[in-house]
DNA sequence: AATTGATATGAATATCTATTCATGATCTTG
DNA sequence: CAAGATCATGAATAGATATTCATATCAATT
């Protein structure tokens, strides 16, 4: 019980973060490459990868080779397909729908 | 935007949290005095009362003198009435059902 | 194969958050 | 009202996380 909190206080650590919010939102709209995410955030480049790796651990983004670039999409999961605009992060959902 | 999201950020830290998400897990079931949720985790006195104020701040949890000790009581929003066991962030809806 | 463009990585640092410890406040009871 | 019980607060420290800077990787192009 105090384990399942663990990792669910883990999750949403990485939920709880400005940069990764506004990253997560714009890839729920669709697919972008990194420099495309940085042209509407404007990080330093360095600093938008450190939180793409984050993002890409929690397994809540996938990263694909296109070209010299990478190109990132949100990962849906099955309870989402029911829950509109919300994240799955296993130990509970987060819906942002109003 | 980006504000909505710092916003929402600061919400999430509030929950990310072992100890925090604990509290809030007995309080969600019946208010329970300090000591009574103590019994339960086993902190450092004062360390509970931190993180008691941070969740009091965040409106997530109200406190009332009884005696010499003080009840908690988890605050449930109208929005979350529909929403079974779940916690409302203004910005965004954390459920917890299965 | 050398250069350029796009992104990732690692180490160093800065910033924030949790934890502890000592003390203060508030209520009850003898 | 003094003493004990319960909880809160503040300052100090420890620990974690974000940010920067320099450098490495990988793919395309010349």
């Amino acid at each position: 019980m105090d384990k399942l909190n663990a990792n669910c206080a883990e999750k949403l650590k990485v939920l709880a973060d400005t940069t990764r919010l506004s990253v997560l939102q714009i890839l729920m709209q669709e697919p972008k490459h990194v420099g495309e995410i940085n042209a509407v955030l404007g990080l330093e480049q360095s600093l938008l990868s450190h939180h793409l790796r984050i993002l890409r651990e929690a397994g809540l983004v996938e990263a694909t080779r296109d070209g010299k670039a990478v190109l990132y999409h949100f990962v849906s999961t099955t309870r989402q397909k029911n829950a509109g605009r919300a994240i799955d992060l296993g130990c509970c959902l987060l819906s942002f729908e109003e």
